[in-house]
DNA sequence: GTCTATATGTAGATAGAC
DNA sequence: GTCTATCTACATATAGAC
């Protein structure tokens, strides 16, 4: 390898290979022979397959954290900030359409595996959900969270929808129905949470 | 075996597997141990692991329309046969947060496998996207296929994050933001769809 | 129809030369 | 750091006895 880092370019390569296949369809042998190593050399970066995976989780999480702060910088407001996330759903439109989306596929393959890293794949899902609910608390939204987990909901059913049936316009059109829900939420006054029960016992 | 049918003992746990833990990480051994045989007499039912997955996909075909013919008979109003839709996300609350949507985790290993069987998966989302689109003609709504894809849309996505959180509260409350949402759109007076282009060369 | 035994391929993982 | 050779485990799949 003629590359400085060849762990990176391990960790690079997985990450793109469990996006597009899966974790566990995708073999050492496959990341190998696209990066361009022998599975000798491999094992000298990383021990077990597991390595790996926290490898790749840490990086997503890393660039996660990195795309909200840059959204944090070139928006400064609260609104503008939640279009960019309902609007990544454009932007990576074509990706989405042939692999879902990378957290939501990602936590859902190590659901099924009952594997120990799914919590760590959910702080993923917990960055942007935080993320949305601080945008909203912005806006003077006492249910934000609420707000940000139905955002989530819309994304994620965008995303295995837009996966299944690989129609750009739907995925255009409920891109332009949540901004729309979006606008309508943001013109009505705060609204209180109800407390869910009333019973102290329960 | 003492069952009569050993091979629809043999897909009924490959179904149950499958949902469970996922096509790729449910084994023969897994089945067969399963089930009570050896893996030598799977192999006088199913000659390969593919045919297996048709036989489960064929199935569950089956038992989907069999539930939309039942709720058809149950309830004659579209408006309620709707709701029982938006339901099921409570119905199968525990399966769905413990395994997330039988239909959705399904196309979308599928999806990332690049599977044959991957249209025929797909054929799962459109049962309930045509039989949802038949409700909201019989309600007089010329964009019943969009509204279908909006609460599909909706179901996949609390059933993505209902499997990430594990939170029953919020599912309790995304299915009542659905009603509510369905109540609104109903309430309406009926909306053309535009045209989704004017020049006719695209 | 069901079983045991076995063939064959491939996965993750290791040892040791260079 | 990188390689080749190798090991072990397990997956799909087959053959043939009962």
């Amino acid at each position: 390898m003629s590359r400085k880092n060849t762990r990176e370019a391990i960790v690079e390569m997985a990450d793109r290979l469990f996006y597009e296949h899966g974790y566990e369809h995708s073999s050492f042998a496959d990341i190998g022979d696209a990066v361009g190593i022998s599975r000798g050399n491999f094992y000298y970066h990383f021990r077990t397959k597991d390595e790996i995976l926290e490898a790749v989780i840490g990086r997503r999480l890393e660039q996660t954290a990195a795309l909200l702060a840059q959204w944090n910088q070139e928006s400064p407001a609260p609104r503008e900030r939640i279009a960019r996330f309902i609007e990544i759903l454009i932007t990576n439109q074509a990706k989405i359409m042939r692999h879902g989306c990378p957290v939501g596929t990602l936590c859902g393959e190590l659901a099924k595996l009952d594997h120990p890293f799914l919590p760590m794949a959910n702080q993923l899902f917990s960055l942007f959900r935080d993320w949305l609910s601080r945008q909203f608390v912005a806006l003077g939204r006492a249910d934000a969270d609420v707000l940000a987990m139905h955002l989530l909901v819309r994304s994620q059913g965008v995303a295995v929808l837009a996966n299944a049936f690989r129609d750009e316009a739907f995925v255009r059109r409920e891109v332009r129905m949540a901004c729309d829900w979006l606008d309508g939420e943001l013109s009505r006054e705060p609204v209180k949470i109800q407390a869910s029960a009333t019973s102290p016992t329960v």
